[in-house]
DNA sequence: TGTACATCAGTGAACGCGCGTTCACTGATGTAC
DNA sequence: TGTACATCAGTGAACGCGCGTTCACTGATGTAC
């Protein structure tokens, strides 16, 4: 409330925020098991056990860095939809087609730029780390902005979610396939949390689109496209492209 | 040569294995990170010294262990599709889709069994260690194994391998999309590796539908699955089955 | 405005730990004649 | 069959390193009257 209290509080989140920022470079340059208190407090002119004034452990300190990274990702990649349609339309919005290959582009952008960061979040857990509950509002926000796009796209539709119109000669015989028991269960959740009116087997592409958007840019990081789709730009996008098909996106 | 010689150099064979299979023991409980050659030595009832009689160096048994684990994980998918001719045919072959769902659930069932080896090999990789070339031919024993498959399904085919015949109604606009540049490339260099005679556009969704099974099995070790698609059984047979729509292999 | 007191940031030493790797050595196993 | 020599596995001490965390402390900043 006084001004002087807020001093010394400005000056305790100033140094908050530089203890994190050395330990996300130290991330960035060696990967989560680099990060050493120790280290952080030397470059920044302390003694090592002065950290523990603004971090109670090493591992409450990773866990800012986990929530920020989740929460810098999510952000990349809901500018990108939205800027999608900024960019496109003097007048007009981009379909929500172009705003998914907009957001996959802003992920895999995003990771490219700090593949640490990245392997923070997507990568092996660190053994003996588990994330705590706090981390989970952060890691939904790539899903939220899925779902959102879906919900736009079928928001002119009918009601009742169960089944697409058979649509002859498409994939899979010409209907969009049934969903498996468990499976329809777990979709009807995730559409009743992020994407309401969406079909389910739209939700159920929708999750094989989200797995294979990680799966790929895990791949491409973590070297196991090297020999075939490497480097990996325009497999990439031709992947975004099958993906939108799959769910289906409208073109 | 001689039957002595031989006594020693079995002793040392037999102890290389031990020491190997002591540290896959400590992989499997607690990850790379949790291999400590002087953990492996006390567990031997050895002087840690002894070790670098064996391995030079730990870097080295790690990639001992990585070269053992993309080996049997290979074994244990290509055992898989193999089992699925033997099971399905009383005189008949199972199918390439029945092949293909059989590899992809072997390769599942062999990450949930170990999942610390499998983050040993599809995880983030540790950093500072340099995956050395002699793991490139066990690494691909997978994709080796899927190109088989489909040399298999288009063995019939025509010849010409650049476009499939339009399909009406087919997702996508009724015809395969063109691969952009690059990627016609790629998939003809893999083509010519691993999967004679296929058409490029189906090379490029294998390429696809590869990242996906590796991009799931991921997400529902890593636990990024929790909240949506987990447990994951019923989604993983799902999206095997939409890979195999994807790519298409025949029903 | 000034003094007594409370709060808090930062210090420095220490605890207890474990690691990979090197090196000179002992003693057993195997080889050559 | 027996002796001299070479090979090699395993020992034990040491090097040099870094880590997370605790704790009693000093001294500066802020608060209350």
């Amino acid at each position: 409330m006084k001004a002087t209290q807020n001093a010394r509080e400005r000056a305790r989140a100033q140094l908050t925020r530089e203890i994190k920022e050395e330990a996300r470079r130290q991330v960035a340059a060696g990967g989560a098991q680099q990060l050493s208190l120790r280290a952080v407090a030397r470059e920044l002119g302390m003694v090592s056990s002065a950290l523990y004034r603004y971090y109670p452990s090493r591992d409450e300190l990773l866990t800012a860095l986990i929530i920020d990274a989740y929460d810098s990702l999510g952000a990349a990649a809901e500018a990108a939809v939205a800027g999608a349609g900024v960019a496109v339309a003097e007048g007009g919005t981009a379909s929500v087609r172009e705003r998914w290959r907009a957001g996959c582009r802003a992920v895999r952008d995003w990771a490219k730029a700090r593949p640490h960061e990245y392997a923070l979040i997507y990568g092996s857990p660190v053994p003996g780390y588990e994330a705590p509950p706090q981390t989970v509002a952060p890691a939904s926000r790539i899903p939220v902005l899925i779902g959102g796009l879906l919900a736009e796209a079928w928001k002119d539709q009918p009601a009742g979610n169960q089944a697409e119109p058979d649509r002859p000669g498409g994939r899979g015989g010409g209907v969009l396939a049934a969903l498996p028991g468990r499976l329809a269960e777990q979709a009807e959740i995730v559409a009743a949390a992020i994407a309401p009116g969406v079909p389910l087997p739209v939700i159920a592409n929708a999750l094989i689109a989200w797995t294979q958007l990680f799966g790929m840019i895990s791949f491409e990081l973590f070297g196991q496209l090297v020999g075939s789709a490497d480097p990996a730009d325009d497999f990439f996008d031709y992947a975004v492209e099958q993906m939108a098909d799959l769910i289906p996106l409208p073109a």
